[in-house]
DNA sequence: TAGCAATAGTTTAATATCTAATTATTAGAT
DNA sequence: ATCTAATAATTAGATATTAAACTATTGCTA
C-alpha cells in the first residue's frame, strides 16, 4: 500500500509481496464466504462447525488451535452457536477441565447443506489459477508460513 | 484444515491451497505486527497511520478503501487514534461531507519511529523465500486477487 | 428552483477478537 | 499427602468489525 515508500529493493519487495498476499487472501475469503450471510453464519462460526464436521467432536482448546484463535474467542463463538442450538457442550468425565463440543442434529444438517456450496465457491475462486499455479502458490505459502519463529 | 474431506482432486486442491494461503498470511501478519504491542497500537490503527504517512492527508472513506474496511469501522478506529492525539479530523470547506484526516506531530513522530522496524520485520519474515520466490508469490497473489468478481 | 439520488460520516446492535486475570481441575514433584 | 505448575474454560475490559439505518451535504435533473 505505501506507494510512495522508498526503501531498498529488498524492502520494497517484501512490502509489496505482503500487500498482495493480504489482499488476495481477504478477497478470496470475502468472495467464498458471502453465501454464509444467507444462513446468518459468521466466518468464525462456520470455521467451528467445519472443524467439528470434518474432525469430529473435540474440546474448545483444540478448536482454537485449529482455527488460529484464542480460547477466549472460541468461548464467545461457541456461546453464539449454542444459543442457536447448532453445537452442544459436554463436560468430559475423564478430565473435568475439558468441554467436548458436538454438532447437534441441527448443526450437522446445516453444515452438510452448506459445505458443498462452500467448496464450489472455493473451486470457482481458484479457477483464476491453473492447477500448476495453485500448487506453486500452496508450496510457497507453506514454505513461507513454516519458516517463521512464532 | 478438513483433513478428512473427500472430494475431487480439484476440490481438495482448492481447499488445501486456500488453507495454506490463509495460514501463511495470518502467520506473517502476527509475526510482523508483534512490535506494535509495545506502542499499544492495533494492526488497524497502524494501517491508518501508515496510509496517512505514505499517502498524505485523506478523507475517511479513502482510508477505508485503502485498508479494505467499512467506513463505519474507520470511524471507530479514528475515534481511538484521535483520543490519543495521533490524528486530527478536519472538516473540508469545499465539500462539507468530507473529513480530512491528518497526522498530528505526535502521530508523525510515532509512525516515523516504528515504520523502519516494521519494514525490517517484513524483510526478515520474507527471508523464508528467495527473491525469485517472492516475485512468484506476488504474481500469483495478484492474479488470484484480480480475477474475482466481487 | 424543487426534488431526488448519491456520497461521507455516524450511530446502533450484534459478533468477533485480544490480553490479562480468574476459577477449576489435573499431574507431577518432594 | 501436599504443594506447585500446567492446562481448560470463562470473565472482564478494551478495540475491531459489519450491515443497516440515519443525518448532512452535494450534484443533477426536470
Amino acid at each position: 500500500m505505501p506507494i510512495s515508500f522508498h526503501g531498498t529493493k529488498t524492502e520494497t519487495e517484501a512490502l509489496s509481496t505482503y500487500v498482495k498476499l493480504v489482499r488476495a487472501t481477504e478477497t478470496i475469503t470475502a468472495v467464498t464466504h458471502r453465501h454464509l450471510a444467507d444462513e446468518k453464519l459468521t466466518v468464525s462460526q462456520f470455521g467451528v462447525l467445519e472443524s467439528l464436521y470434518h474432525l469430529g467432536p473435540m474440546c474448545q482448546a483444540e478448536v482454537a488451535r485449529k482455527n488460529l484463535k484464542s480460547t477466549a474467542n472460541i468461548t464467545t463463538v461457541v456461546d453464539n452457536l449454542e444459543k442457536r442450538g447448532l453445537v452442544e457442550r459436554i463436560r468430559s468425565d475423564q478430565d473435568r477441565r475439558y468441554i467436548t463440543l458436538h454438532l447437534t442434529d441441527a448443526g450437522l444438517n446445516l453444515i452438510r447443506e452448506i459445505f458443498p456450496d462452500h467448496v464450489q465457491g472455493l473451486v470457482n475462486a481458484f479457477r483464476a489459477l491453473t492447477s500448476d499455479e495453485q500448487q506453486q502458490l500452496a508450496s510457497l505459502c507453506k514454505k513461507l508460513g513454516m519458516n517463521q519463529q512464532e
